[in-house]
This record gives C-alpha cells, structure tokens and sequence, in this order.
DNA sequence: CGCTGCGTTGAGCCGACTCAAAGGTTGTGG
DNA sequence: CCACAACCTTTGAGTCGGCTCAACGCAGCG
C-alpha cells in the first residue's frame, strides 16, 4: 500500500493506510477490475501484476487508455459518484487491495498530506495521459513502440521491478497494437525491427532493454512527465538532472 | 467566474469566488498563457474565447492536447508546484481571470464544495483526454473530425455559448490538424466531406451545425464521457437520458 | 494429442502524407 | 483606397506507412 508513496511523498502517517486496506485479493488474468458504466464504492490498488485502463466502440475497436503498475490507484475518480466512462482489466494475474470509500475519506480529512499525495497522483495519471497522446497522434509506429517501452520500464523502474534491465511484461501483441493505436500485424513487424537493432529483447512475459541509450533517442523521449524521484532519474535519466528547466517551446 | 459552476456543481458560496478574482485582462491571439517548464503560481480562468494545451516535439511536430473553452481553467495542475509539461495558448482574442494562488488556497479550504468542484473538474478533463486518445488512435479522419466538432459543440452548449446551432470556433485547420494527429491537408479533404454532406457549415471562425443527428452518428459519439447537465443532454443528446447505464463492454 | 490462442510472414491495398502550386482573405502601410 | 504581403485554404499528383486478409507455425493446455 505504502507503494505510492514511492511514486509521489508521504510522510509517517503511512499506518493510518496501513490499517486501512480491507481486502488483499488475487484477481486472475483477464478479468475486469471495474467495468464501464459501474459507480465504484471502493477503492482498488494494484499491489502487484499488470493492468490497464481502456475503453470499446460499439463495432469492437479498443484502446488501452493507460496501463496500471504496482502501486496504481484504478479508480481516482470514484469519489465522483458518477459511473465510469472506461473499463479496467487486469492483463496478468493480479493482486489487489481493497479499500470502501468512507474509511478513505476520513483519513483523507485528517491527514492532509495523504489528501495531497492522491492529488499529486492524479495529476502524474493525467501527464502520462497527455504524452501518450502526442505518442498516438504525433509518433510513427517505430517511435511509439519505443516511447511505450521505455516509459512503462521507468515506471517499473519506479517501483522496484527492475533487475537486470529486465521488466515482467505479460502483454499480448494485441494487448500492445490497442495501446498504441496501430494494428497487430504491424506491432510484430515494429517488435521484430527494435529486435534486430538490438534495441531490445522481448517474449510474452518480459522486456530486457540491451541499449537504453539508443531507446531513449528512438523515443525522442523527454521523461519531464513522469515526475521521477531523483534516484531513478540519476540512474536511466541523467539528462534531467542536469538542469531541471526544459527548452521553451515557441506556439 | 461563476461560469465554472455550470459545468460542474457549486452553491451560493460563489461570493468567495466572486471576490477572490484579481485580474481580469485581454490577451491576443496566439499568445502564451503559460508556457512548458515554468512553474505557475497563480491559477487562469479563461473567460471568453478559446485556448489550448499543447506539446511540440524537438522537431516541431506539435499535438494539442486538449482545447480550453469559457470557464475552463489553465492550470489544475498549479498546486503541485512542477514545472509544467506542457504549455497553453490562446487560440484567439481571449478574457482571462487570474487569481493568486495563496488566496485560492484559503478559499478552498474554507469552502469544501468549491474544492470538491475543482477536483470534479479536473476528473472532467482527464475523461476529455482520454476519449482524445480513443478518437486519434481508434477513428478514422471522418469520425475523428466530427467527433471533435460535436464535441466543442456540446461544450459551448454547456457554457451558453450556442445560438442557432452556431458556435465561435475561430481555428485554423492546421490547428485542428494538430489536434487530431492528422495532416492540413487532409484535414482539408475531411472538412470538405462534411460540408458537402450537408452535415455541418464552417469557416474559420464559425461552426454550424446543420444535421446534429448525422454529425453524432458519424462520430459514433458517446456523450456520457463529458458528464453533461441534464438540460444540455435533453436538448442535444437525448439518447443519454432514456438510461444512465451504459452497455457492459467484453474485455 | 488435438484445440485454441498468439506470433510470424507475405501480398496487396488504401488512408493519409508529402510536395507543390494556385486561389482567397485579411491586414497593413503607403 | 489600393497594393502588397502574409497567411490560410484548396486542389492535384505521387508516395508510403500501416492496414486487411490469409495462411502457417508454434506453444500451452485440457
């Protein structure tokens, strides 16, 4: 639970959260965490797996609208009480805490700092939403591939799932084609050419990234939107620690 | 100021809002609101006109990110005190309202409802871009231009801002270009298949509306994701009132 | 051991892009 | 008030990235 703290600041009033989990569950692959059109009364976080936000067109067509970590919150709009516009899914064997609303709402009162942290991680969802639309909108497919890649293994990188260079990735090329907006045909062939430049090597179940370096420039990555905590930055981003304030883009 | 309250809820403490606004200033058209890496301390409501977000790659590509109507703030995302990953611009002559943020602050926790409006505001936009994200990787240049157009539609609706099924929409096509992902050119080609279809008029400073029934359709739109008032979706989406409950995608 | 779902590969096609140039508008300065 | 300049829109020709359709291989699983 504490786990989001890594992604943003929280203080020792961590046991106010620790006494709050009610349910530590195991969710299999493929199952809806919460699907669109329900009004959550509870709060979920992914403690550990894979999952995603996404949303269906009538004829079928998806798109995976976020991709949730450990240490994920899938339902910060909850508090709304409007139902939900999207789905979330787990895309591998999860296990998630589960938290009701009203114990959540009176920590939130009374510790302002945690109230704080789940703003702050709302704003890091939107930034990652943002960028991800330049991906789809402004990449060409190898780009993307790129981009995708490199930021889910920071965000890995954030919560402790790297070693080695490797990330547990247990995506479908589907899975992939529906995030990035492109077709699975053309996600193998993008695969294989990051494959063949030795950029990466990657099956069903894990990504090892050989040559950082070289992924981050096929990106054109810019990691300013993911607020990452210095350590991290230090060790794969180390072009942001030099100066924190980006060029100035004209209109 | 006030305006915001139509899109969301809010009660009769709008007096605090009322005198908390400092300046109320023109600014001119394509003009920098706020630009990518600075830091803002104080917080803009824009009041008349129109605006957008957006990010531009080292080369220039640019996608905008999402448009700022009448009421809609600039910078939700103020508090956090980083620097922003992206800038805004006016799109047009615009009214702006800025407010310091200190004051704000006091005024949020006095007035909790004005507090929990602002966060309903924010979930508000975070479902605008994520639909963005469906309708650039998802759609076609068809159903993608006319889902833009009726959404800005239905959005100017929210703020009073329809008169005779005509809204102010004054864009460039290279901007709306760069809001779908597409090129201004084809954007062109996509513009001039719905006019003569018959199902919209527009210039570069109006849009009309002539088949608001078509338009939907073609765009496939689905309205619950802009959580509209209930006297807006009874006069431009009907559909939406019938049932709340929309159907239960498969994964 | 066969089924089912996923990855891989190839052929052909089409939507959207680039390049290029010609009209329209708008605004500005003479 | 006109003429020019700057910007935007429109149109055409040609190209290409990414899509569809289709088949085949492979692996995990019952």
């Amino acid at each position: 639970m504490r786990l989001r703290s890594l992604g943003s600041l929280s203080l020792l009033d961590e046991q106010a959260l620790e006494g709050l989990t009610q349910t530590v569950a195991s969710v299999p692959d493929q199952h809806e965490l919460m699907s669109e059109g329900e009004c959550p009364d509870v709060l979920k976080v992914l403690l550990e797996g894979l999952a995603c936000r996404y949303k269906i067109l009538p004829d079928g067509r998806r798109q995976i609208v976020s991709f949730l970590v450990p240490g994920d919150v899938c339902d910060l709009e909850a508090r709304s009480g409007r139902p939900l516009d999207h789905g979330v899914a787990t895309l591998a064997p999860c296990i998630v805490a589960t938290v009701d609303w009203e114990g959540l709402e009176a920590v939130l009162s009374a510790h302002p700092t945690i109230a704080e942290a789940f703003r702050t991680a709302t704003l890091a969802d939107v930034a990652i939403l943002r960028e991800w639309l330049v991906n789809v909108g402004r990449r060409d497919a190898y780009e993307r591939m790129a981009h995708l890649l490199w930021e889910l293994f920071l965000r890995h990188a954030v919560v402790g799932r790297v070693q080695d260079n490797v990330i547990d990735l247990p995506l479908t090329q589907m899975e992939i084609a529906d995030a990035l907006g492109l077709s699975t045909v053309y996600v193998n062939k993008t695969v294989n050419r990051l494959r063949s430049s030795g950029v990466v090597a990657m099956d069903r179940r894990q990504l090892r990234v050989l040559a950082m370096e070289e992924l981050r420039s096929i990106a054109g990555f810019d990691a300013s939107y993911l607020r990452l905590p210095p350590d991290i930055a230090a060790r794969y981003e180390p072009a942001l620690m030099s100066d924190a304030r980006p060029r100035i883009g004209p209109i």
